[in-house]
DNA sequence: TTCGTCATGTAATGGGTTACATGATTAC
DNA sequence: GTAATCATGTAACCCATTACATGACGAA
């Protein structure tokens, strides 16, 4: 058993804060600080990324030619404060736009799949459905375990450890109806207005 | 802003997967595969450890002098393999149930009462109370924050992010209602079987 | 004899937090 | 003038994973 068999893919983590850094400095040009704002809000309760490990983040980001610190912003001491502003670079709209068009498995994740959602409006909506279709056989895969495990012990489990287990498969099974919903409003959106057909 | 302000509690992080490998042994002697098998398989959809956190952890319980090797397992070789049995000591049950009966809240965040719970069997209906409770308010607290954000911000959000977060703030709401039921149903068991009234 | 599983471990790496250090600006 | 917030950063640490290395045992 090789202890986690989730396959061989290659893929260099893609990491998330890397991701979603990218995905806000799409929408507009911001400093550090309050990138740090707009990612916990909008990451909500799903992530929340400290100081630490942002500021670093965009440096190698700036290393890699992805983005650059905007002079013209940092320039104008209209309110004079030391702001670092951020924006995309033509490499890094075309990295990210690549990102988020992929659709693979890393974007299925539990941890990448909410910030992928968070773009889903820069995308087109055949990605959009692969990517909610992925993330939802993930979510299945996850309950039928789930399923499996309470089959094979219910008997041998204590009440306690039942109801952590029967909450957990709740939540997991509303997960794949949110899903599905989604899904369906989706595939409504692409037959009704159909990309090439 | 202090960037979190969890309190200044100097708790230093009780480690879950100790607690995990001590609440384990508690209830049987075991080696260290059977016991990640055990492991992941109890905390299920919670979390998954792997040999290379769990091996090191054994060692440092070891050093801690919380767990021994037991001998006479290793010894009696019914069935050849080489395996490595660990038992409780003493002061290693006596820690367990001190952190079992604890109760703070280390015990309520996401990534450690899973683990509390699985091991609520083994604590009075007090102490049960008091997780549950404690618990309860972290989640409320989660569930207000998300209300607040999503009051906030609702307009200004695209449709998936609204969506996004309005799943966010249903998995949270169904939480609270759940532990609500285990609250009520465990203050019942108080009622009906008072332990010192 | 070879494959799957049981079984134990280590080294390198990764991705992140905490706590610290510093200082400007705004609001009271 | 002082407290809160805005703003940027660093260094030390933490907890865990990945990939690797090793080998015994049972079944086909």
């Amino acid at each position: 058993m090789r202890q986690t068999d989730r396959s061989s893919a290659a893929a260099p983590a893609a990491r998330v804060l890397d991701f979603a850094v990218l995905g806000l400095l799409h929408e507009s040009p911001l400093h550090g600080y309050e990138l740090r704002k707009q990612l916990n809000a909008s990451l909500g309760s799903l992530r929340a990324f400290s100081y630490g490990s942002l500021y670093p983040c965009l440096r190698r980001l700036q290393g890699e030619g992805l983005i650059t610190v905007d002079d013209s912003a940092a320039a104008s001491k209209l309110s004079g404060r030391s702001k670092v502003v951020y924006t995309l670079t033509a490499e890094g709209k075309e990295h990210f736009t690549a990102l988020l068009g992929e659709g693979g498995p890393s974007s299925w994740e539990d941890d990448s799949f909410g910030v992928h959602m968070r773009f889903f409006a820069q995308t087109d909506a055949a990605t959009r459905l692969r990517i909610l279709e992925g993330r939802r056989s993930r979510v299945e895969e996850k309950r039928e375990g789930l399923r499996a495990g309470l089959s094979r012990t219910r008997e041998r489990l204590d009440s306690y450890t039942l109801k952590l287990q029967e909450h957990g498969l709740e939540s997991v099974e509303h997960e794949v109806r949110w899903l599905t919903e989604l899904i369906d409003s989706e595939r409504s959106h692409l037959t009704t207005t159909p990309p090439k057909d």
